[in-house]
DNA sequence: CGTGCCCTTGAGTACAATCAACGTTCGTGG
DNA sequence: CCACGAACGTTGATTGTACTCAAGGGCACG
């Protein structure tokens, strides 16, 4: 049930069975939310944390004339708001951008965790870790990309984080995002974007339509990009 | 000698007194280090997390035509690099901005508190998340702000960092930033940083200069910047 | 077969970047 | 102590990237 979160955890350190066990026994219940739906909403109080298996998510804030920056996009396998359990509340809302479903994990699970499996602690704790390394990438992004080139490189960083759990593969992936939602993610109006997607289609590199993203050539995207995979750390250890 | 760091936490959680023994305990040595040397260099292996007693310092990455975006700035009292300890290398440089003083934390002994005190595994896992939560406000502002709005806020999230380990009040602050180095936190070029300070400075909001921050009306300034410290976590606990 | 949402394109605008020049401050060495 | 240079700050003129406004097209769903 949860192997899209194993998946990810397997893809940077080493999961012992019994602490496999652990994580599937944090789970109290499953769940099944509807697109557009907000998950949790900044401010409230929380004592428990939701795993995503299914769908995709977004972590968001806004301005009071209603601009909206999303901050994350977060897909199957991720601990949406896994920090939320030492905050206890969260800086923004959460809302689903397709039907969801996901696994619950009650915050006294995770304290006992931190009680019992230092090196689970620690693993949990680098999950977090990850995320921020994200939110910097995207602040890089925002501040001194080119339109086009934030565009290629959420279209890269997306296409790594679905392969790990395999939901992508070097053509492409489903992408259930309208050109407004990307320009959510981007600081960009949904007009620009729709004007910079015809730019990477016309250009070669990629095509994003309908719902999925269908890569072109994946090298000369990158390279647009500037993708460096580095920032998600596959491939260590040793937590 | 780490009372920074200690005002930081308190100001957050309650901290045991045989907890402050286990942090002072954590420290291995003191250094100094000169303004602008790069302290820590990404992708580098990590086995110590560098503890920010005096001076200010920053995390940056940049693209390959040379622009830099800072990510995020650090003060006296913040984990530097606490993140190193799980991520074992970081995905950006750091940089001192001033002669900086700090603490040496071993990774083994970070380990040790993972393995020893669960409550303060969290508080320091907290410490991270909260990293967290100042990149989402930097990428709302990076992604929607106008240009002075983000200088507002920067001014306005500062003055309330530095106020929490005694070194702003109501009235200002010592900022050692160049404007080109603002730029770099804004997303801005220095020129228009400069621009807009003079609009912050005649519209009677706050004026930059010579190193420090005077604030003339601070609700003003927090208005035009849309401030709310939530994303600060003060004053809740109970991790 | 509407209605609403999303995508697309064009025309005009604006905010911030760029280019350029000059002023100020400060440290350093003659 | 003063001259010099380098880094930083200031201002003006011009350019350009992305925004705004507007209108029409495609598609799905009731």
């Amino acid at each position: 049930m949860i192997e899209p979160f194993l998946a990810k955890i397997r893809a940077r350190d080493v999961l012992s069975a019994d602490e496999e066990a652990v994580l599937r026994n944090a789970v109290s219940e499953t769940k099944q939310f509807p697109a557009d739906r907000k998950v949790v909403r900044a401010n409230d109080r929380l004592d428990v944390s939701i795993l995503l298996l299914e769908g995709m998510m977004c972590r968001y804030k806004d301005l009071r004339n209603g601009a909206r920056q999303i901050a994350q996009l977060t897909v199957s396998g991720d601990f949406v708001d896994l920090h939320g359990f030492t905050l206890k509340r969260l800086d923004h809302d959460i809302l689903t951008l397709t039907p969801c479903r996901v696994a619950i994990v009650p915050h006294d699970r995770l304290t006992a965790i931190t009680e019992q499996h230092p090196h689970l602690t620690r693993l949990l704790w680098f999950l977090t870790n990850l995320d921020a390394a994200i939110h910097r990438e995207w602040e890089l992004s925002l501040g001194r990309r080119t339109a086009i080139a934030r565009l290629a490189h959420l279209i890269c960083e997306l296409r790594v984080r679905l392969s790990i759990v395999g939901l992508a593969d070097e053509t492409g992936y489903a992408l259930p995002l309208t050109q407004t939602e990307l320009a959510e993610c981007t600081g960009l109006t949904g007009v620009h974007v729709n004007r910079m997607l015809k730019e990477l289609r016309e250009g070669a590199f990629v095509e994003v339509k309908s719902g999925r993203v269908h890569i072109i050539d994946l090298r000369k995207l990158e390279r647009i990009a500037e993708f460096d995979p580095c920032y998600l750390y596959l491939g260590n250890g040793g937590r």
